[in-house]
DNA sequence: GGGACTTGTACGGTCCGACCACACCGTATG
DNA sequence: CATACGGTGTGGTCGGACCGTACAAGTCCC
């Protein structure tokens, strides 16, 4: 029951800048679209110099919450947005490569994720994605595709089924976990003995998979999408991973 | 088929620098436990000012890539760890207070792991976590216990569980999802008409889904925690979260 | 008078040099 | 031998300066 004591680490400035900034945003003052004041005239007004504003401002521009443009007019400055995206795959990513998470993890995250992914999107997804999930699908089975061009189109394929199953979230943690195995399975493609033989089968199940959605059977769905990932388990070498 | 183009944005040097340590990350270059050489060297080789290295570093910094202290000695310095989940709150948090997730999102994300995490927890949970569990359930179940030591508790509990799961991402993803609605939570408690019944009924569910994960009835106790985290969603009210 | 060009200005981006607080390490001192 | 003290290297902070960019207004030429 007892917590461990820990260091406190106190008043770094630029975390005193970010915390404040912070609380504007738990608080509802700070609203995506709205823009900072200029840094020169925000850093006096915080008491801080602009270095140490400018590391807080670099923080939350890594995760996604500011953007910055040089300039002047209505599109310059510091912004409020939501692009929470990019932050999440950079630190997905970042601490696979470290080994923080082991690739089994990531796989079965990914199914976690996908299951639900694909059990969502046949409840309810707009018929648009429906067809271009089937173009993606189609661009798969082109005939004589490269093994780079063909990790491209499944990428897409899976996040485009995440982001049509409605749920904002599970949608940018699904892309975020696929994005941070895909130089994995980038390799693994790469080093199959008989490439266009498994193209083939990852189409045919591919294929299996955008019938079913669009048919609305997601339970069959979530079970053949577990057993598409768990097919590419065995083939996947864990080691160090490229970007 | 077609991908928009989008400007390119180049250069900003903290960025080119951030790319530079990613890529040693992902070569193997960089470990976790490794040491950065001190700003003052690395700034000049890398032909960068020391703030647009400092700049970076910070980014990695908030992701959980890299920590600093001041000082002498084989702790100080900047060195590589692994510490995704402070850096995961943090973003899921600040996004969700602007919106970019909804709180149906968020709980439907939540159900997804948890009933993930306390299926597997049935399977493979070692017993001092089991017997930290009870400790925490029994302190919920304290006479007059009050809304905000019960919230602490409460995290506790699903946190543990989900670490105990032996999967480090959905840990931390849980983890750092549950937290994100912390402060709605605590909102819904307070405002809760009969605290003391509430307590009781949620008190109930706990022991339940406790016992049911001692006895490996895994999917029965994900069943029931998706019941139990529906049960909250009726109670909570969307609108600015605090801290 | 209208369009093209030039200047002014407000941004963020970068860099430099300096100082501070801290923690270790070696030496000097009792 | 033990303690006290200053040296040294580390990140943390700060202020100032310059750069490139992009808008805005003023100016010139047709």
């Amino acid at each position: 029951m007892s917590v461990e004591w820990q260091p406190v680490r106190q008043s770094r400035t630029h975390e005193l800048v970010l915390r404040s900034i912070e609380e504007r945003v738990f608080a509802g003052e700070l609203k995506a679209g709205d823009r900072l004041p200029p840094e020169r005239e925000l850093a006096p007004v915080l008491g801080v110099s602009r270095s140490a504003l400018r590391e807080a401002l670099r923080v939350l521009e890594t995760i996604g919450v500011l953007v910055a443009q040089p300039g002047r007019g209505p599109d310059a400055g510091a912004r409020i947005v939501r692009n929470p995206d990019d932050a999440l795959g950079r630190l997905l990513r970042l601490h696979f490569a470290l080994g923080s998470y082991s690739l089994q993890d990531v796989l079965e995250a990914r199914i976690i994720l996908e299951r639900s992914s694909f059990a969502a999107a046949a409840c309810h997804a707009p018929s648009e994605d429906l067809d271009e999930a089937e173009e993606l699908v189609r661009g798969m089975a082109a005939p004589g595709i490269g093994v780079s061009a063909f990790n491209d189109l499944d990428t897409r394929f899976h996040v485009l089924i995440a982001r049509s199953s409605g749920n904002a979230l599970t949608s940018t943690l699904t892309s975020a976990v696929r994005e941070s195995v895909r130089p994995l399975i980038l390799r693994a493609l790469e080093e199959a003995e008989d490439w266009p033989a498994t193209a083939r089968a990852l189409n045919a199940e591919h294929d299996t998979l955008l019938m079913l959605v669009c048919e609305g059977r997601g339970a069959e769905a979530a079970d053949l999408v577990e057993q598409h990932i768990h097919g590419l388990h065995g083939t996947l070498v864990d080691g160090p991973a490229g970007p």
